[in-house]
DNA sequence: AATCATCTTACCGTT
DNA sequence: AACGGTCCAGATGATT
């Protein structure tokens, strides 16, 4: 059945990827020297950016506090505990003109966040404009592909047949794309900005087939849009907004209704930016710190939040309410993945060092039962599955990526990769690329680690002398294969993508 | 059990 | 080119 099907895709992919291994060695040895070559010179570009007035600078005012609730810190619920205002109470004068206040139940005004002779508004257009033009491909073609016959809007720098539905791509089982699409992977010198101020702690592509629009959240509740294809006079298509105070934890865009971007804080919020009607909605909140947020794919109504120490909310946002508070980890949820076979089936990474695939069916009460352990030795920062839902890949602070497959994902075997990044990073986490063959992520020495799962090892490293500063999250284009987004630590976003051979 | 104290770490702005 | 500020992640070890 299933997993006869399984086996024999792992076989033709494992041919496929014996078939290329003279092209991959012939890689190793290519980014070897480019290694070298990058090691030998840094030099300091200034790209694009953010409009800051000097004047308005982001001073690390507030102390981060970790929002928790009265119940995780053993108090009865009426006791005066952490207060919402402490969270913001020294220095806020010279704070950033979208004033938050935990009151705001509503919502609060978009605002930019630094300069406000910038105005907002062809963000808000192109948003809307994305939003229509999806609807639009979508009904005139049935499944979602970028036809782009009418590519006003994107200056069409990409030839027409490039915006390639991953979707459509990803049913040819021959892989032998890959590693052409890596070795034509480059970083172009527009392709780098800087989005937000201070470290990226979320960053992720609007799912639209025929737009390259970028969101990052940082440490500070900035939320900064990047559209990359951006091509007015006024500005660079860079907008920085405010709607928290502490890092962002999660990021969510909808892919049928790309004018609503969703956020998650530590400060135990998620809010909805409406590019629509303009302004913040508070969506839900919560006491504890709010460290993940997920959706399944065919359920727009419903959040997976992350919350407090080992705590999995269920949010139905059509009834305002939760349906489950579970209890599944002992430590912080650092990521929720949905399985794109089984949409019953997640998968969640903790600080508490494991990472587990639950089924969602078997909710009782306040318990789920777990389908698998995967033991780390110390946290796990992230714990996602492959495309086609096969493979489980994990990142841990004890220095291994995980990589678990079959049947129960019981098959498991472990890829060394140094994973300190220290108290002044966001943590790596290994992300999967366009289909089953690769894995992405950071490295120390300022550059993207291209892992294969089948090789267990390192394949290559994606470096570049404009790449300043080690990329530590990342986000796959959904649409477009070979484009992906890494964050820094310093707010910048490198975009790579592959050299277009119009084929 | 929970809290505290300490150490690690890279980027950026200022000199 | 060198230096200081960042500040709450995560681990370890000591103290209640």
């Amino acid at each position: 059945m299933a997993s006869e099907k399984l086996t024999e895709y792992e076989l033709k992919r494992l041919e496929n990827i014996r078939r290329n291994d003279e092209m991959l060695a012939a890689l190793k040895i290519q980014s070897k020297a480019t290694e070298l070559f990058a090691a030998a010179k840094r030099q300091r570009v200034e790209a694009k950016s953010y409009n800051v007035k000097s004047e308005k600078k982001p001073k690390t005012e507030t102390p981060v506090v970790i929002r928790r609730s009265l119940r995780s810190r053993g108090m009865p619920p009426d006791s005066k505990g952490l207060s919402d205002d402490s969270v913001d109470t020294s220095k806020l004068k010279d704070e950033s003109p979208t004033k938050f206040k935990a009151s705001d139940k509503i919502s609060c005004p978009i605002t930019i966040a630094y300069d406000e002779a910038v105005s907002d508004r062809p963000l808000i257009e192109a948003i809307m404009g994305m939003s229509k033009r999806e609807t639009h491909s979508r009904a005139s073609n049935g499944e979602v592909f970028s036809g782009s016959k009418d590519g006003d809007f994107l200056n069409d720098k990409r030839e027409a047949g490039s915006g390639v539905s991953f979707h459509t791509e990803k049913r040819r089982e021959d892989n032998a794309w890959t590693s052409l699409q890596l070795q034509s992977l480059t970083l172009k010198a527009e392709n780098v900005a800087r989005v937000v101020p201070g470290r990226i702690t979320s960053v992720r592509f609007f799912p639209s087939s025929n737009a390259r629009m970028i969101v990052a959240g940082n440490k500070f509740g900035n939320v900064g849009f990047w559209n990359v294809d951006f091509a007015g006079d006024e500005g660079n298509g860079i907008y920085l907004y405010r709607p928290h105070k502490v890092p962002i934890s999660g990021i969510l865009v909808q892919e049928h209704c790309l004018s609503k971007i969703y956020t998650s804080c530590y400060d135990g919020f998620i809010r909805m930016m409406d590019a629509e009607n303009q302004a913040f909605n508070m969506v839900f909140s919560s006491d504890d710190s709010i460290f993940s947020l997920s959706q399944p794919t065919n359920d727009v109504n419903s959040f997976y939040i992350g919350e407090g120490r080992g705590g999995l909310s269920i949010w139905d946002n059509r009834v305002g309410k939760c349906s489950s508070k579970l209890a599944l980890h002992e430590d912080r949820i650092n990521t929720i993945d949905f399985n794109s076979r089984n949409p019953h089936i997640i998968a969640t990474g903790s600080s508490d060092a494991t990472a587990c695939t639950w089924d969602l069916r078997s909710i009782n009460g306040d318990q789920l039962k777990v389908l698998s352990t995967f033991t780390h030795k110390r946290a796990v920062q992230s714990a996602y599955f492959s495309r086609s839902g096969c493979t489980l890949a994990t990142t841990s602070t004890d220095d291994v990526i995980g990589i678990y497959t079959g049947a129960n994902f019981e098959d498991a075997s472990t890829i060394y990769h140094y994973n300190q990044t220290g108290r002044w990073l966001s943590s790596f986490r290994a992300i999967w690329g366009w289909d089953d063959s690769n894995i992405f992520i950071g490295n120390m020495k300022r550059g993207v680690d291209v892992v294969s799962p089948v090789e267990r090892s390192r394949v290559m490293t994606l470096q570049s002398p404009l790449m300043t500063a080690i990329p530590c999250r990342f986000d796959a284009h959904p649409y477009e294969i070979g484009t992906l987004a890494g964050a820094t630590s310093g707010g910048q976003v490198y975009m790579w993508t592959t050299a277009e051979d119009a084929s």
